[in-house]
DNA sequence: CCCGTGACGGTTGAA
DNA sequence: TATTCAACCGTCACG
């Protein structure tokens, strides 16, 4: 885990093995794809892999979002409590119930939808588990210790989610977000069913915002976490990651970084919308950041969060890096081949942007 | 040459 | 508290 500084792939990228690119490469992705530029081009652009290019604009053509799918966790059980409950009362009403009758009771008692049963096995497994040895407490383990609000509910695998109750940072954040001005499928959305909406986009860059805006507190517990991530000079890599769509998105507004998305004019009016990155990136980075190029540009500056909505404004006098400069002061793993490579990214480059 | 895809090594976070 | 496990990530190489 240590320094896990950006590793640098074939393009003379750099990445964080196992950690989403930066929203803001991510956008940058999707806008140039909009403007016309083939994905081989864009990849040698961003000097993100094809590949990369590939799955993000598949998945923004087919959700609509460019950010990253909620890495970790685990998926909402589907055995909630309640479940669990009306699987003990089907059993107790008669013993002789096999698991699969109660599954079908579940769905005919709309306890559970087609998405949200338990399976068979696990029916068994909450019988013999949690049932079998149950002797009158008819809500020991359930009942008491969490009976979530929602948990009551029919169950929203959604929510369930999103109720990390656990991280109270980002739960509360969420929670109290997902109260109110939270579509309810925005954020949401992206968890499991991972149906990243396209409408969702728009409302989740104000639902960043005010996220971002709000969760001023709160952020800094994530800090602790967080810390690896900009300690480690993985520059332009910001911490900020999507657990819940938006949460963690929100979560570190301490992270600015002024400066216009360098060259996307147009384009950037709905980008932004979805993308919504509070991906900060670095903060040190001093003279190059991990991202050279285009995308370096870009990254090292856009404060989005906290301001998307100033988003085009916030135009910083170009700050750092800009077009022209891709500095390669990063080792390149093929000096050689990349070379050509790179002349033509300046070409494309001049000639797209 | 372009691009979709799957293996791979990695991270994350709920349980 | 530490571990497990399943989700996601981006890169790479293949076709």
């Amino acid at each position: 885990m240590d320094q896990t500084y950006g590793e640098v792939n074939q393009l003379g990228g750099v990445f964080v093995n196992g950690r989403p690119l930066p929203n803001a490469i991510r956008l940058r992705i999707v806008e140039l794809a909009q403007l016309g530029i083939r994905p081989c081009d864009i990849s040698r652009q961003l000097r993100v892999s094809h590949g990369c290019v590939s799955k993000i604009l598949a998945r923004y053509n087919e959700t609509g979002s460019i950010l990253p799918g909620a890495i970790g966790g685990s998926k909402p059980r589907v055995t909630t409590p309640t479940v669990v409950k009306y699987i003990r009362e089907y059993k107790q009403g008669d013993p002789g119930i096999f698991a699969w009758e109660i599954r079908d009771r579940l769905l005919a008692d709309a306890v559970c939808d087609k998405y949200n049963v338990p399976s068979v096995s696990s029916i068994s497994r909450i019988l013999r588990n949690k049932i079998g040895n149950l002797s009158s407490t008819s809500g020991h383990y359930e009942a008491h210790k969490q009976l979530t609000p929602q948990a009551a509910l029919p169950y929203n695998p959604l929510y369930q989610y999103s109720y990390p109750g656990h991280m109270s940072p980002a739960a509360t954040k969420v929670g109290s977000s997902a109260g109110v001005p939270v579509p309810g499928h925005v954020g949401i959305h992206r968890t499991w069913p991972s149906a990243h909406s396209v409408t969702n986009i728009l409302g989740l860059r104000s639902i960043v915002e005010q996220t971002a805006v709000h969760g001023g507190t709160e952020t800094s517990v994530y800090q602790t976490k967080m810390e690896d991530w900009n300690n480690v000079n993985r520059a332009a890599f910001s911490s900020t990651q999507s657990v819940n769509g938006i949460e963690k998105q929100a979560i570190d507004p301490d992270l600015k970084y002024p400066q216009p998305p360098s060259g996307l004019p147009a384009v950037s009016s709905f980008v932004p919308a979805c993308a919504v990155g509070p991906y900060p990136s670095s903060n040190q980075v001093p003279g190059y950041g991990v991202y050279s190029g285009p995308g370096a540009g870009y990254m090292s500056g856009h404060h989005w969060q906290s301001q998307s909505s100033g988003l085009s404004q916030s135009a910083g006098p170009g700050i750092t890096v800009h077009g022209g400069d891709i500095h390669a002061p990063m080792p390149f793993k093929h000096l050689s081949a990349r070379e050509e490579t790179h002349q033509s990214i300046h070409t494309v480059r001049r000639g797209s942007l």
